[in-house]
DNA sequence: GAAGTCTACGAAATCGATTGCCGTAAACGA
DNA sequence: TCGTTTACGGCAATCGATTTCGTAGACTTC
């Protein structure tokens, strides 16, 4: 049989050994170092200090939670966590939290509108202090009744109007696309939007369209194609834009992921990337650089997105005035739009 | 100012309206449908349920964690979420999870030694009721220390002499990949093998010696090179390789990320594929077959691990004798190493 | 030197749920 | 008829930490 696992201490036992009471325990283990004094003599302070560590103590948190009713928990919501940018996101957040002595749950909503209800309530009931979500959607009003009742919650990758969200400035990634396609002279745009619900989706697509219009080109209604944002749903949408008889002499991907299923595909058909059809993707996920050809793309601050929206968060628990934030989003060029007429930089 | 939260019922408050005690209500409400008239008439059951329905309530986990000692929590260790293959696994898990009311905490170690042991410590400090590795070492005692203390745990993805896992039959997934490579005649074979300490990079590695060296094949020392799981190891081990100006007639990467990586350096040095290398990767994440050339590799039930890792660690937490699990492991032929004689597949 | 002001703690009430131990009745057995 | 189950459910102790009152003594202050 193995060792069983010792008894934890718990204050009670150290306030035994130390000859002092609970109260005094509490207040000395749970006070910021510099604070400790002020509810103990110093000798009393290094005592109780000194037996914790040497008993291995450690707070039970569900018994501070139940008196506290703040459980240092947060709960993440993702699309799917199988998706890079938000396993990246998710590494932010992870991050931060721990920093802050905060522990989190992830799940993935599959952005299932039913297993995004099912799922958030499990983690209410599970007494999260407050909520990030990276799976918001334009078109549904959960999160809104979420709101309502009060629970603290934060957006991340995906904005939702009336929502504290930290998101990428994905309208300027639009423009910011169309500018370099202007300077291609590449503009028979074809984009490859992801999914229509998400505000990711949405803003590039936009961004994009109302920068070209503004130089009076036209994206025409059938050259925006919207299939999700993995590699099969690009394969799937380049494939439907080809059959229909389209023939860009660009692609907008609005992820890198649908970009490379579209990568493939083009080969397929015998376009040359990007010769016949200028790609570009968004995020600049590693495999942009490492694929065959090296894939422009816009660069957003997945990591760092998280971070922020976990402080934000916990800012907003803690009853302080929050705002969105859009971080900013930067062009990288590579070999996949390597058709200026200036060099290939 | 939004709308104060309603405080939330209590089995204290439903007992006063309902006119019986807390104990019967943690009873009725705490046994499984069909047990708790066991506990009250059937006349009170049904009271006590409507209320509990009318008021939403739910059970304050902190509390009940409190008093039996039992938090219903675990937690899962893995390398890396960004990994595509881990991010699956847990999906299993997390279903699983769900599916017995458990919930899960997961965590990145990065492989880093230290960040494993933090980590892991401030998941057991959460009373986690036991934990899913997923970043095992081979080379790393920290796991043997930690069974010694007596905390449930089940490795996954990675094996460990000693603990009960589930994983892969990786061995024989390498022994498919030689099996594979003697029938196409290319045994000049190059292993981009992942890295060093973990079972998987071992054992795919392994199992395909093994089998080359039955059917009289030597691999020579240097044409195996572990340099990591991703894409940009792949590129960088490929790279070492041809830089080292061994020229094999196929590559076999313990993971398709690593071969994708690979791909576009062969490609970067003028190297056909599959005509001058067959290329093989590991796992068959969507990726392989989506990139430019389909990618053979074998197919791993990443998914159904994380279900039987968690169902597996709730046998072993509930006192049950559990032995370890390898799940088979499927080729899957494609393009990059159709090059046999026979017809292509 | 009387009245504040600190300092350093302690007592005890909670937080919400679980559970072992009992008590009371009605039903049952022989 | 009387002892024994069985059904139904209350009492009260616990789990471990936090926090509101207090209090006793030391120190100031005018």
């Amino acid at each position: 049989m193995a060792q069983q696992r010792a008894r934890a201490v718990t204050q009670r036992g150290l306030a035994e050994l130390a000859g002092v009471s609970v109260a005094t325990v509490s207040r000395v283990l749970g006070s910021p170092p510099d604070q400790r004094h002020r509810w103990a003599a110093p000798e009393t302070v290094r005592t109780i200090l000194a037996l914790a560590e040497d008993h291995g103590y450690t707070r039970n948190p569900h018994a501070a939670s139940l008196r506290t009713a703040r459980s240092n928990l947060v709960g993440v919501m993702v699309p799917r966590l199988q998706d890079f940018v938000l396993a990246t996101i998710y590494e932010g957040i992870e991050e931060a939290a721990m920093e802050n002595g905060i522990n989190t749950y992830v799940m993935n909503s599959l952005d299932d509108t039913a297993l995004q209800r099912t799922r958030t309530r499990a983690m209410i009931d599970r007494r999260v202090d407050g909520l990030i979500f990276g799976d918001a959607h334009l078109d549904d009003t959960f999160l809104d009744e979420l709101r309502e009742q009060g629970v603290p919650l934060v957006l991340t990758s995906r904005r939702r109007e009336g929502h504290v969200s930290v998101t990428c400035d994905d309208y300027l990634g639009g423009r910011l696309v169309a500018e370099h396609l202007l300077e291609l002279g590449r503009t028979d745009v074809v984009v490859l939007a992801g999914l229509e619900f998400a505000s990711t989706a949405y803003d590039r697509t936009r961004g994009l369209i109302d920068r070209l219009a503004e130089a009076g080109v036209e994206v025409p209604e059938n050259h925006l194609i919207y299939r999700g944002f993995d590699t099969a749903a690009g394969r799937q949408a380049m494939g439907e834009i080809l059959e229909a008889g389209i023939r860009p002499n660009a692609v907008f991907a609005t992820n890198d992921f649908a970009a490379i299923g579209a990568l493939g595909v083009l080969q397929d058909h015998g376009f040359s990337v990007p010769n016949d059809v200028a790609l570009i993707g968004y995020n600049d996920t590693p495999l942009a650089e490492s694929v065959g050809i090296p894939m422009t793309t816009i660069r957003s601050k997945m990591h760092l997105m998280g971070r922020e929206a976990l402080l934000t968060l916990l800012a907003l628990i803690a009853g302080k005035e929050v705002s969105s934030q859009k971080l900013e989003p930067e062009l990288i060029v590579r070999a996949s739009s390597a058709v200026s007429v200036r060099g290939t930089r």
